[in-house]
RNA sequence: GCCUCAGUAGCUCAGCCGGUUAGAGCGGCGGACUGUUAAUCCGUAGGUCGUAGGUUCGAGCCCUACCUGAGGCGCCA
């Protein structure tokens, strides 16, 4: 077995005058004398120093950018100031060569497209090793979060047969010949004659199987991939993403905004004080990134600025109606600069959710009680008729990062909900039962997991905070 | 899906009104260097200008189509 010990472990215990082993990648090999070794386990990377007399010049000669070495020697406090502790080499062994001319990476500023492209290569570098190591953290601190409060973790199907979740276009799943597909009478596709016996998908949300398990569970939440096949092009979507879905019996819709502001606040907490070094890089890089832009184009807060404040400063709440009437008083629509209508019953356009978050309020925002015909039929009918107990949370750069409502527990509203939306409550039988049979009010709601970790790292595309983004014409590696 | 912009060396870009042999920085390669921190210094090799047509005496530059990428919008998380 290697005897070699983690940077990570050696800059926590710093065994001065002690002998190690570190295995690692060269980032840096200076004057021919110093090495910026890097293994994952640090945000950082430790010193080595090459003495010549010591370490033959055709090894040296090997030490390149991104070169795989092994190291012993002496841990020791640094004489040089750029870094507290360095290893005096006694020896340095080759594990991978680097061929410099033929590899893509280079010690220098590279563009996220460009690294995109080498989507197996960019985790080596500081940006997409925080970002990871970040996302790492977010999703620990989910789990986390839900166990502490007496959640259950709940895994929703991936394949699904129900074609009524009403999210959005599905990938369809099936093993029948494409050149071939068996045909019924009427001409069309047979899936009678498919896998599972009919027609089946790729999950959109696990929320319909999740109001199953919270009406005998208590409180459940999902946390899994999720497939939307709509041709969206945009830093903000992508057609395999990441979701966490908690659903509660006997919250309504002021319990479940609650859960999901305290649910956002303690995710950006956790990651403040777990990742403090890798934050500290992301919010340097992104300084050094809007220098080239105009100030006006700049954040007004830095990275750990703005994750700050939304840790320690109540989000604002309003209702649909509120939103509008604060719209309509705004000096842009006044001057007629929003490119969309503002009026009762339209849904809100992005345009309108940046003015509310960035301007009016600067801070996230809670918008609830929708307007019932732009939202989906399984949301909880308001006393007036006309709105729904729906509910959004806006953030500043990145949209909505959470859709959410209390469900609709009432089986005759919600046959009805479902008729004017084109279901056909025959075939969700199983969805009407949890209602005929001690149905519950019940609440819960959808974070999209990529969107708040673009938030926390502050990465301006989605692509680049998911190891192997799947989008419209792409799904490489 | 719609709109806008871009594609020139390995990377990031410049290239004037269409006019001789297409440039720079970084990176690579060769060399120097025993305290470097984006190391530094000297030298050097890299190009079918996204693809296919067209206009022209002449196209990196103008036109058309396509491909790829980015941004905005829509759909949403």
């Amino acid at each position: 077995m290697y005897n070699r010990t983690e940077i990570a472990s050696l800059l926590k215990n710093q065994p001065i005058g002690e002998k190690v082993t570190v295995m690692g990648w060269v980032r840096a090999f200076r004057n021919n004398q110093f090495i910026a070794l890097h293994d994952g386990s640090d945000a950082g990377t430790l010193q080595i120093v090459v003495d010549p007399e010591k370490i033959a010049a055709t090894i040296t000669r090997r030490i390149g950018f991104h070169a795989c070495i092994m190291v012993t020697g002496s841990f020791q406090s640094s004489q040089g100031a750029g870094q507290q502790f360095e290893i005096l080499a006694d020896t340095v062994e080759i594990l991978g060569d680097n061929d410099l001319e033929k590899y893509p990476l280079q010690p220098k500023r590279q563009t996220m497209e460009f690294l995109r492209q080498k989507a197996h290569f960019r985790m080596r570098t500081q940006t997409f090793s925080a970002v990871f190591r970040i996302r790492h953290a977010v999703a620990f601190a989910v789990h986390k979060f839900y166990n502490d409060r007496g959640f259950y973790y709940l895994h929703a199907p991936i394949i699904t047969g129900s074609d009524a979740e009403g999210a959005g276009e599905m990938f369809r799943v099936t093993m029948l010949s494409p050149d071939k597909p068996p045909l019924n009478d009427e001409g069309k596709v047979d899936f009678s004659k498919d896998f599972f016996g009919k027609a089946t998908n790729l999950t959109v949300s696990g929320q319909l199987q999740g109001e199953i398990a919270a009406l005998a569970l208590g409180k459940i939440y999902t946390f899994g991939p999720t497939f939307r096949a709509e041709n969206s092009n945009t830093p903000r979507h992508l057609a395999e993403f990441w979701m966490i879905e908690p659903e509660m019996a006997f919250y309504d819709i002021i319990d479940n905004m609650d859960l999901a502001e305290a649910f956002c606040k303690y995710l950006i907490a956790y990651v403040l004080e777990h990742n403090a070094t890798d934050l500290a890089f992301l919010d340097q890089r992104l300084k050094e990134e809007e220098k080239s832009l105009p100030t006006d184009k700049r954040r007004e807060l830095g990275l750990l600025e703005q994750l700050e404040f939304v840790v320690n400063n109540d989000f604002v709440r309003i209702t649909y109606d509120e939103a509008v009437a604060i719209l309509m008083q705004s000096k842009p629509y006044k001057k007629g600069q929003f490119e969309f209508p503002v009026e009762w019953g339209r849904d809100l356009q992005a345009e309108h959710e940046r003015y509310l978050v960035e301007k009016e309020f600067k801070k996230p925002v809670i918008v609830r009680n929708y307007p019932k015909d732009i939202k989906a039929f399984y949301m909880r009918m308001n006393d007036d008729d006309k709105t729904v107990a729906a509910m959004d949370v806006l953030f500043p750069g990145i949209g909505e990062v959470i859709g959410g409502s209390q469900r609709e527990e009432r089986e005759s509203v919600l046959i009805d909900r479902m008729e004017k939306s084109g279901i056909h409550p025959e075939e969700m039988d199983w969805y009407l039962d949890l209602r005929r049979f001690g149905g519950a009010p019940h609440s819960g709601f959808g974070l999209g997991f990529e969107r708040m970790v673009q938030f926390i790292t502050g990465m301006g595309n989605i692509r680049d905070v998911i190891p192997f983004p799947r989008t419209p014409g792409n799904a490489e590696f």
